[in-house]
RNA sequence: CGGGGUGUGGCGCAGUUGGUAGCGCGCCUGGUUUGGGACCAGGAGGUCGAAGGUUCGAGUCCUUUCACCCCGACCA
């Protein structure tokens, strides 16, 4: 490819005001480009560095027996409603109508698209364990989109979803976890893989994979010594016994002259933080209910272990109104103590979560349900029940893992995720079944596995840049030589056209900087800004020579190479060179 | 959805009390240059986000609306 015909060119500026760098020099070296917010033009670098990332994917899905299919981007929209998704996908599903008024959703992941499929065949258990993928593009409606390629509103997904039995699963679950290993890997990402939450996918488990990043949105923990890693929403954690030794002692109320927070209680009673109860009310607006959530002071909850606990899908805090009017109760001194089951004007049901640490304490202290009265020596069981008991705190850096080591805190990038989802589809949707070895109908044992291809390529640029520009891993950049041609006399045009040549028949994938009137500082700046591996100069000063200059992107120094060495160099193997 | 901000040539921006829309970069032409983003001369390119209003006259004032950015909330 030349130079002076690609479309998309660099620009001199920046002229991007975003603090995400992959998104800057994306937009810069004419990779991609804004169209509205979240939705973004590839230009022929940025697809063709897309396509590569692709290519990579799919050899190693086809290495495990993946098979690619293409399913409709619009999904009829009694599929979702089949599995309830049309109001508990995490992300606003997007919708269309037809002309006749027939309702489609635009598919934001497909996993009913995929068992829709297979229930239209007659599946034998002789075909399973089967797993079928596609690349396509994704729709999500998300509230706000941020940092360029790294969360948006269309991006294309690599999907895949397979079918067997339970037995079946665990090793189709390892063979997609290694297959991804190996793709990160190829595509020169580390990644840490990280167990995390289903949420509305639906499942028991999941891993993602996320490469550590500070412009990463996914917050984890890690546990070095033995491995541990888990995502802020389910990670967990040991804790400790505080004053189990102690007698219960009576219940006993007292004036509590203080503010709302929890700094106030310890102040005001001089006692521990670990001994206050921690009140926190929330209402589900998908089952209507209050969530009160308890647990140990020095704690917080962690509300996607909470929505796990209570059954809830759409959380939010309860207001001060609610709290008042509606139970009884006072902002700041919310206790389990008689907390009434219902409210008294909407009716809605009360659900009491507590977390396991409660177990930890006794003679805790904290409101009353009323203004500037506060309890002394509450102790659970015995003065108030739990609805749930549960796991609903909130991991915190430099807790103990449950291996016994320190937790670690880490940001990340998301770049793709494994699924179990168990008979999660299967018992949702109608025959969603294939026949055993008696002839009868089993459900399918279903798993879910997403790649961004988007994202990965933004992650690989966010590890992978300088301060010049990208430095593109030599397997998915968009070219592997930057032949930069200095001069214009007509001995350096025709020896610059004649290495491009060789190279090309050779099977390398030049860009030849042919432009006229171009200097040499504009042409090294774009060779570096668009992070192409290699970058080779033709020039009169290397025509007198005889040889021709070499560099690697990010190198230091330079080499002097003789024709023959160049093209023979690139012709084998690239990946010893220099 | 809450708070803050911005919409003016491809990009980045200026535009005063309302009076014929400008600058830098980029682009095109000619010339001089040519190893880390040159210089001179000439040129093309804008219904000033949209709609309505006030006015002799609106980029500027008023109303409505849309889009986008940042911070939260929320979420791959």
């Amino acid at each position: 490819m030349k130079v002076s015909q690609l479309f998309g060119r660099t620009s001199k500026t920046e002229g991007l005001d975003s603090n995400i760098i992959s998104h800057r020099l994306l937009t810069q070296a004419g990779y991609i480009r804004e169209s509205t917010a979240g939705r973004y033009f590839f230009l022929p670098l940025g697809q063709t560095v897309q396509n590569n990332i692709i290519d990579i994917v799919r050899k190693h899905m086809d290495a495990i027996g993946a098979q690619e299919v293409l399913l409709p981007t619009l999904h009829p929209l009694e599929l979702w409603k089949e599995t309830n998704r049309t109001t508990s996908a995490g992300f606003e599903l997007m919708k269309i109508e037809d002309r006749r008024g027939a309702e489609f959703a635009l598919g934001g992941t497909a996993e009913e698209m995929a068992v829709d499929l297979a229930r239209k065949f007659n599946v034998s258990y002789k075909d399973l364990p089967l797993s079928i993928y596609q690349f396509s593009m994704k729709f999500r409606d998300e509230v706000r989109a941020r940092g360029g390629l790294l969360r948006v509103r269309e991006f294309i997904m690599k999907d895949a979803y397979s079918f067997g039995t339970e037995e079946q699963f665990k090793d189709t679950y390892q063979k997609y976890w290694d297959a991804y290993k190996a793709i990160y890997e190829e595509l020169g990402l580390k990644v840490d893989v990280v167990a995390a939450d289903n949420g509305y996918i639906g499942g028991e488990y999941c891993h993602e994979f996320i490469s550590e990043s500070e412009v990463g949105e996914s917050r984890y923990f890690i546990d070095q010594q033995s491995g541990y890693a888990a995502h802020e929403d389910v990670a967990v954690f040991k804790v400790d016994d505080k004053n189990l030794g102690e007698e219960l002692r009576d219940l006993q109320e007292v004036d509590a002259e203080r503010g709302t927070t929890m700094e106030d209680g310890v102040n005001l009673h001089n006692m521990p933080l670990w001994q206050q109860t921690k009140d926190v009310l929330f209402f589900d607006e998908a089952t209507k209910r209050y969530i009160l959530a308890l647990i140990r002071g020095d704690f917080d909850v962690n509300e996607t272990k909470l929505m796990q606990a209570a059954g809830a899908w759409d959380l939010r805090a309860a207001t001060e109104q609610e709290i008042r009017e509606d139970l009884g109760s006072e902002p700041g001194f919310i206790s389990p103590v008689h907390f009434p089951k219902k409210g008294a004007k909407s009716g809605h049901e009360v659900v009491i979560v507590g977390d396991k640490s409660l177990r930890t304490v006794r003679n805790m202290y904290g409101g009353n349900n009323k203004l500037h009265k506060d309890l002394l020596n509450i102790n659970i069981d015995r003065d108030y029940q739990l609805d749930v008991e549960a796991d609903i705190a909130l991991a915190k850096a430099g807790m103990i893992s449950p291996d016994g080591g320190t937790l670690v805190e880490k940001r990340g990038i998301e770049v793709g995720n494994i699924f179990q989802l168990g008979y999660h589809y299967s018992n949702l949707m109608h025959d969603a079944e294939y026949t055993d070895e008696q002839g009868r109908r089993q459900k399918y044992y279903m798993g879910a596995y997403g790649i961004g291809i988007g994202r990965t390529l933004a992650a690989v640029v966010e590890a992978h840049h300088d301060d010049k520009g990208i430095i593109w891993p030599e397997n998915i950049a968009p070219y592997t030589v930057y032949l930069a041609r200095l001069g214009e006399a007509d001995a350096v045009i025709q020896k610059a056209d004649e290495i491009y040549m060789s190279l090309t028949k050779a099977g390398v994938l030049v860009l030849y900087d042919d432009r006229l009137g171009t200097r040499a500082g504009e042409k090294f700046a774009d060779a570096d800004l668009l992070g192409i591996p290699y970058r080779l100069v033709v020039s009169d000063k290397t025509l007198a020579s005889g040889q021709f200059e070499l560099k690697k992107r990010g190198a230091a120094e330079a080499q002097m190479l003789s024709q023959d060495a160049v093209i023979n160099s690139f012709a084998k193997s690239t990946t010893n060179l220099l």
